[in-house]
DNA sequence: CCACTACATCGACGAACATCTATGTAGGAG
DNA sequence: CTCCTACATAGATGTTCGTCGATGTAGTGG
């Protein structure tokens, strides 16, 4: 037990140390936030089915898609819309939904971290 | 009883029908549970740790960067490797711990289903 | 063989989550 | 104003999750 007791120098007992650069604990909470939006598989269909489209889609054509109760449904379409992936728009009765275009732009730079050039 | 269960006519009285085209449900599981893998902050600091890192990484020095007991990390990075996001080697006494590339790839490919043509 | 080290597994506990039914709200039609 | 429709919110319930301390396991060294 040479040097120790102090975590720290255990580490280096069996590799490098590194460790230090990369993202704050904040933004590991803000990434994992995004990533938790997404981590349901109808919340996933959802945003497939809304980035398939070229204009916003109400509830209703997205419940008719799934077969969960309306309550249901509106409350994955708040947990995505407070995640900033989508955008609500209300036209008249109805409540329409799209993608955040930017909101998959910044996922994307997320994930892409290691082999986008752009 | 209810009324809502009449639902996909109620739909066509707003909006088009679309959806169909996209990914299945298993799919969108199988996505669903690659997002969960990383929908903890503790999980995205050590993908971005690993990823930072040109060799493997051993599990005293993951953990000698984080608060948390070793159960704890020990837990995290089961539940990576159980996603295909990590792979584990077993050096002596030591376990090391490394990025999938590929696993890397199919993420930023989920992702970047409508932009990366540009 | 024995002691130590590095890591995994177990069992427990509180918090968060997905889903439902029931109810509230707001716009359109008569 | 009144009824119906589209959607949101509230409350309840069973399940999953993150975290811990305690314990098990396997490799190292004397």
């Amino acid at each position: 037990m040479s040097t120790l007791t102090a975590g720290r120098q255990i580490a280096a007992d069996c590799c490098a140390p590194l460790m230090g650069e990369g993202l704050s604990p904040e933004e590991a909470g803000a990434t994992a936030a995004l990533f938790k939006a997404l981590s349901d598989p109808t919340r996933v269909r959802i945003v497939n089915l809304l980035a398939g489209s070229p204009e916003p889609v109400c509830l209703c054509d997205i419940n008719s898609g799934f077969e969960l109760s309306q309550p249901t449904l509106s409350h994955h379409l708040k947990k995505l819309v407070a995640a900033g992936l989508l955008t609500r728009e209300q036209r008249g009765t109805w409540a329409f939904y799209s993608i955040n275009e930017e909101a998959l732009r910044r996922l994307s730079d997320v994930v892409g971290q290691r082999e986008i050039a752009s």
